[in-house]
DNA sequence: AGGCTTATGCTCCTGAGTAGCACTTTGAGT
DNA sequence: ACTCAAAGTGCTACTCAGGAGCATAAGCCT
């Protein structure tokens, strides 16, 4: 899933056949949101989607495990990138909460390319709004790699397997996300990289308070 | 979805035609959770599950939407129980957050039948750990239904629908009850409803430091 | 009792996803 | 440079989930 360094003498360069296996990939997420859009889910095959990118299905299930994946793969590397940063986090005395919502803007902001990764997010999100099968494999995958990073926490905070708060802080913040992205694909307007950001810190702001009020 | 009181005379009695239905679903649900526990959920086909209730596959889907669905029925009962009393909750001036746990565990109490319903939910719960479509299709259905809840809670709070908070609320019950559910499971020896009324009890105590909590 | 509604069964069909086999490309050893 | 092993790719054939149309039977109302 990561890209991983290998072989060839400079770091950070990609052997010529994982360039080529990464542009394949791109290109079927890109055509793949592109067609869904136009079309629906449900209204574009497999076959017409490896056709038009002129590659055969069997590659296409080397590189995803489902439909259904290839239309969450924006979100994923979003998912993925905190999960590796979770590794390397300095804790200090800090409320965890309070990091790994750091962590995550920290993670959201290394997405900013220059603009595609945040219109392919927008679609992406647009489509599992209207593809219930694409909103639950997407949930299913931050549920795992919420798993993922709850085992982190315990191992590099030396806490008990059993205590609920590492997962219900990092729940909160997944939750905190998923109300942002929901606000921001609402937004009407070209997507941008820092609205969602802004989005994201309003609702991280609103948290304290979803635990105390009541009645207006 | 909801058990319907319809044309007989008597308030909470069935008509026959009705209570065949729901014969018939549930020893569904009963037969399928028992062969998908014995030889895995990809082990049984659609056909297979229907010879042995001796019902065609048509008539499995006018029961279920999926094969994923007839796996997690227990809880989808748990939830539509809420989403429907959501509609009575009386909120008065208590923080949301502590009507909504309570308005979970009244729901939950009222699952508590001879042990039949527990049981299938440890069912449903061991099938979802290894069987991630069913895991995909309980987040989606939850998720469905908080977006239902929340809806329901603007409406009666008279909230703005841009207000976060009401949804942050109850995604933290929610993720308590997950939360609850993994260690109940986790638990060796027979399953029982008090138990898991604890487990979420517990949950719902550790909350609060959840948000604090720092390195050890 | 008889007509109406609604569940059910049967049968055919589409499309997702898997597996086996042959072919090509790439990177490494000599 | 040449060769070989490993990995990616394409083709084809297959299983099974899920949907649609039409005919039948069971239960409901008058």
């Amino acid at each position: 899933m990561a890209a991983d360094i290998s072989s060839t003498s400079v770091p950070g360069t990609l052997s010529l056949r994982e360039r080529k296996k990464l542009r394949t990939r791109a290109a079927l997420v890109d055509t793949a949101l592109a067609l869904f859009t136009e079309r629906g889910f449900d209204g574009v095959t497999l076959d017409e989607l490896c056709e038009a990118v002129e590659v055969s299905k069997r590659t296409f299930f080397r590189n995803f495990a489902s439909k259904e994946q290839v239309a969450s793969a924006p979100l994923e590397a979003l998912w993925n990138g905190l999960r590796d940063d979770v590794e390397h986090l300095a804790f200090g005395h800090v409320p965890v909460l309070e990091v790994l919502q750091e962590a995550l803007l920290v993670a959201l902001a290394r997405m900013d390319d220059g603009g595609a990764w945040v219109t392919h997010v927008r679609r992406s999100r647009e489509l599992a709004e209207r593809t219930p099968s694409i909103a639950a494999y997407g949930l299913q995958y931050c549920d795992d790699t919420s798993a993922a990073i709850e085992e982190a926490l315990q191992r590099r905070l030396g806490l008990d397997p059993a205590d609920p708060r590492p997962r219900l802080a990092l729940d909160l913040v997944v939750a905190s996300f998923h109300a942002a992205l929901r606000a921001w694909t609402a937004k009407p307007g070209a997507p941008t990289h820092a609205g969602l950001a802004a989005e994201l810190r309003s609702v991280f702001a609103a948290l304290p308070g979803a635990l105390t009020f009541s009645m207006a």
